[in-house]
DNA sequence: TCCCTTGTTGTCCAAATGGATAACAACGCT
DNA sequence: AGCGTTGTTATCCATTTGGACAACAAGGGA
């Protein structure tokens, strides 16, 4: 039991050495941030283990220590990547819309993946101080954005709002409730969630029944993880 | 390396045995559920481990095994039977009050357990089918009574709701999302956790605003997993 | 060209986990 | 009182996981 350190040099022959692939530090940190993204979405934050991302990533588990400090660091900088990067590009997109459509395409239903991940960190955050901190963070961007949308359908004279936070804050509850009722409990589908949405929107903002269901379909938005290889 | 199975014979000295403590089946298999339930409400479904059960009752962890076949299992029955007492009582206690007592007493927040427990649930039944068919079960149950406490307002003239059932999905979508924002991410306490949700149901039955907030205050529901010693 | 930085690998380890099994001891039945 | 049933313990095992570390090699700067 004593001399097995004596083993432990490790016996390597040059000529068999990996192709080398060495990247730099940037491009390789995406590449492990990007898959354990593929990871959550697939099989949830309890699936990403350092052996898993490194398998998907090709390379050996010991070199995911070498960029993130921990697991639970890593989990919090793909969560952070994946909804910093969502929020930016959905922005963007209803940056460029009319206001009820804007509203529509904030409040209609995320893609599976997305969600699923939403979901998992609610329960890994009471457990991963980082993951919680990122979400809290993330959560009241969320907020912000569609408290800006609603103030720009009440400026445009279109509905009214005592108080948009507020209405902001009724809105997202209502969306998260839906996506849960959908994505993980099945119970109903993604039409009638988008109807349940859109009506509590109609209602609270005043405005006539079915108007946000008729404004041109916004673009859906991309998935991440387009499983990679596997 | 083979030899060991020699040294498999257990060395027992009968004096030191423990305190017997031998219970009928059912008597050890509640035990057992109850301090899964425990264990899930304090640290997650993550946290359900045999030994961790085991330690819990004060048995060995092979044990656990005697009573159910696997941990999925396990875990299975510890969400099932949570929900379905928790049901169980507070339909008993919501008939025995007014609709609108009934209405508020069922939208109000819950413990701070059961609705961690809840989460956990969404998450996990992705990867454990036997606990996402409980969730499915009992989620229509809560749909199926808050549509029933929605029908005693209405008969009682004290409401309006041109879609019963639909209402409760939506009500129960935002009481859902709310317990989300509260404890999951924080960002809302719970008076405000409250304030949405009743302002929800006020709005969408035709209630007078403020009229669930003023009610009697409901009994309070208890907690299961009154963390047993430790 | 030499050398230092750093991306990368291979390997080892301790801890925890789900599971299996033999021995044992209360208990009920006849 | 004898005996089979079964609740219960004590181990053992294979596997997985997060982590640690020494060795190595590809660059890049002087």
């Amino acid at each position: 039991m004593l001399d097995t350190v004596a083993d432990r040099t490790p016996a390597r022959k040059s000529s068999e050495r990996k192709s080398p692939a060495r990247k730099s530090s940037d491009e390789r940190r995406d590449d492990i941030v990007r898959a354990t993204l593929g990871l959550v979405a697939r099989k949830g934050f309890a699936g990403v283990t350092l052996r898993a991302v490194a398998t998907e990533v090709g390379v050996v588990h010991g070199l995911i220590r070498h960029y993130f400090a921990s697991r639970d660091e890593l989990v919090a900088a793909a969560f952070d990547f994946a909804v910093s990067s969502e929020l930016e590009s959905d922005s963007a997109l209803l940056d460029g819309l009319d206001p009820l459509s804007a509203l529509a395409g904030w409040l209609a239903a995320t893609p599976e993946n997305h969600y699923r991940v939403w979901i998992d960190a609610w329960s890994e955050a009471a457990r991963t101080p980082p993951l919680a901190a990122a979400l809290d963070r993330h959560h009241r961007d969320c907020e912000r954005i569609l408290t800006a949308v609603i103030e720009r359908v009440v400026d445009a004279g279109l509905g009214a709002s005592a108080d948009p936070a507020a209405d902001s804050r009724l809105l997202t509850a209502v969306a998260d409730g839906v996506a849960v009722q959908h994505h993980a409990v099945g119970v109903i589908g993604v039409d009638e969630a988008n109807a349940i949405v859109f009506g509590a929107a109609e209602r609270q903002l005043g405005l006539e029944a079915g108007a946000l269901a008729r404004v041109n379909p916004v673009p859906a938005r991309g998935q991440w993880a387009e499983s990679p290889a596997r």
